[in-house]
RNA sequence: GGGGACGUAGUUCAGUUGGUUAGAACGCCGGCCUGUCACGUCGGAGGUCGCGGGUUCGAGCCCCGUCGUCCCCGCCA
């Protein structure tokens, strides 16, 4: 007993041949004297006839068939009569009349329908993934991911990048994430962590000259969750030696390009960039989507109206087609910005009053159309921290994103498959620590910085840009990278504007400092998420939708009830005791 | 750690001001049915109303606690 065919594969061309087809009772229609089943693998679906009057052993076997018994089918193709013709399937225009069949397994009624009509609950999907992964919507999505992870792959082995890997069970770090913890049962009282990223080990594969490498890996972070945050996620990781910024750009593009292709969507390249000073001012975020339109500063316009505090932006938001909003929309929207402070110029008609050739200037500067929201924000008392203009520019983001959003079914511009890629370079290369009263590095501390910043380093910390980028699209952080620093000597000056001492430097992070000291090349690279590549590709608003086990919002899987209890024995011999609560 | 939404049959949901025996659809089981394709039709089974406590003559509904799922803030170099 051979499988022939796929039940995706049988077109009238086939008709009158033979053929064996194996899969899972999709749905079953007993008439009576006539049984027809759907027969379904992941290639699609068959329509099989029994006939009481044919093999009438055989017809009598069906009828103790149910929903997802897994069978062989063995028959001859016909092609249907014209009014039987199925329209809604490829393989409508024939069947299979079976002539023998054989039941490989049973199955239970399934938890849920395989139908996608029914919306059915995330905690029955999960604790049934087995089940949930058979229907189409996870089919389309976990193949979809297995044609972006080739289509990398190939694309990458084709630009002479080497697939390499680094260690699961490697050591804890201080910095960034908390680490996952793995107990050694040789070293009692050590433990592995599991990687954040691969980041250490890709530098020291360039420092062996390896000089492109890749790896589709799994990294873990032991954060909280969020609808785009598992706690194990994969990246498509890279790491080239000899870069400039703009050659890792000119690596990533087409693979983009490529893997966006492979899912169906034409884009184009080279992305749009901006620096993150401009992503701020224009977008009030640093991962701005460009669906909706940047806004514009308008301080210029207003000198001394007393709509912002002095020297600080006040902010032009437009938000495209959306009409008059009633007096509860106008209200939320105030309420959304008063609680990050800003104070919201909801009423435009009412500014236009008091100054009407002021709010001329704002709608040509802005090109607002009579039907467009124009929201004006401004900050009148006056915020603390470090960047204080920051501080408007991200509340007004907020509120564009928060405008944007709840507009959508009207504007209707935040179109899923409107792809908006993006660059956004030099970044900060710190950012101040409120808590621990001191810099942290924004990206991470081998990151280099510009070469005209470089004598900035411990003077004016604030003011310099690093040699680090995303790439952002459609307001998703996708992945993040920067050209590394390759020389021990600016390496310490990173440290120092850090205030970590060599010691504690060489304690932390000895090895790649040592690394550095063996003829390091210059090098660079990027990380890409691979599981918000694939759900954006899929129109998913989760990454659990394009894994395939993924975990629950607070960390357990209901399918496996992961993490669990060990017994004692197994305690003890990691040297474990646990603290009675 | 904080805020919010939700939890009723296998599934998706309804359940009025706290009132008598908790309903619907789909699914499931059985009968009938030879051209269906979300087959049709007749009948039937199926409930720890998440769990615990409280208020009350009486709780799916009100109160307290707890567990779980989702979303957001913090966190995620």
């Amino acid at each position: 007993m051979r499988r022939t065919h796929s039940c995706g594969d049988l077109r009238v061309s086939g008709a009158g041949s033979r053929a064996l087809l194996m899969g899972w009772v999709h749905r079953r229609r007993d008439l009576g004297g006539v049984i027809f089943i759907h027969l379904r693998d992941r290639d699609g679906v068959t329509q099989i006839v029994f006939h009481a009057d044919g093999e009438a052993k055989v017809h009598e076997k069906a009828e103790l068939l149910r929903a997802e018994y897994v069978v062989a089918v063995e028959g001859t193709v016909r092609k249907r009569s014209p009014e039987t013709i199925n329209a809604n399937i490829p393989t409508g225009e024939v069947e299979l009349v079976a002539e023998k069949l054989w039941i490989l397994n049973e199955s239970r009624t399934p938890p849920f329908p395989m139908e996608e009509t029914v919306d059915v609950s995330e905690d029955a999907r999960l604790k049934y993934r087995y089940v949930d992964l058979r229907r189409p919507r996870m089919q389309r999505n976990i193949m979809l991911r297995s044609q972006v992870s080739f289509a990398t792959r190939e694309f990458l082995y084709s630009q002479g990048f080497l697939e390499i890997e680094t260690p699961f069970l490697t050591r804890s770090t201080p910095e960034g994430a908390r680490d996952y913890l793995v107990p050694s049962r040789n070293q009692q009282g050590c433990f592995y962590a599991l990687p954040q990223s691969p980041q250490l080990f890709k530098q020291l594969l360039m420092v062996s000259g390896f000089e492109k490498y890749f790896q589709i890996v799994r990294c873990f972070r032991d954060e909280d969750l969020r609808a785009d945050r598992q706690p194990e996620f994969t990246q498509i990781d890279i790491e080239m030696s000899f870069p400039q910024q703009v050659t890792v750009f000119e690596a990533i593009e087409p693979l983009l390009q490529r893997i966006c292709a492979v899912a169906g969507y034409q884009i184009e390249i080279p992305f749009q960039r901006l620096t993150y000073a401009e992503a701020m001012r224009r977008y009030g975020v640093d991962k701005p989507d460009l669906r909706l339109p940047p806004f514009c500063p308008v301080e210029d316009l207003f000198p001394n109206a007393g709509l912002t505090a002095e020297g600080l932006p006040l902010v032009a938001i437009r938000i495209p087609k959306t009409g008059a909003l009633t007096r509860k929309e106008r209200d939320e929207l105030k309420a959304y910005g008063a609680e990050r402070g800003l104070r919201v110029y909801d009423d435009v008609k009412r500014l236009e009053r008091d100054y009407p050739e002021q709010l001329a200037a704002v709608r040509e500067r802005t090109g607002a159309s009579e039907d467009d929201l124009l929201l004006i924000a401004g900050w009148p008392g006056a915020p603390k921290g470090q960047r204080p203009d920051e501080n408007v520019y991200m509340a007004c983001g907020q509120l564009r994103l928060f405008a944007g959003q709840k507009y959508n079914d009207r504007h209707k511009l935040l179109n899923p498959k409107d792809f908006r890629f993006l660059w956004v370079v030099d970044f900060p290369m710190f950012e101040w620590d409120e808590e621990e009263n001191r810099w942290n590095a924004a990206h991470h501390p081998f990151t280099s910085v510009h070469d005209e910043d470089l004598e900035k380093l411990t003077t004016d910390p604030a003011h310099c840009r690093a040699k680090s980028y995303d790439v952002v699209l459609n307001g998703v952080e996708l992945g993040s990278g920067s050209i590394r620093i390759h020389r021990r000597d600016v390496q310490s000056k990173v440290f120092e504007a850090l205030g970590f001492s060599e010691e504690e430097a060489r304690r932390r992070f000895g090895f790649l400092l040592e690394g550095l000291e063996y003829g390091a090349p210059p090098h660079g690279g990027i990380a890409l998420g691979l599981d918000r590549l694939v759900m954006i590709l899929a129109g998913e608003n989760s990454i659990r939708e394009v894994i395939p086990f993924p975990k629950t919002a607070r960390g357990t899987d209901l399918m496996c009830d992961a993490p669990s209890a060990v017994p004692e024995r197994q305690l003890r011999e990691l040297g474990i005791s646990l603290r009675k609560k």
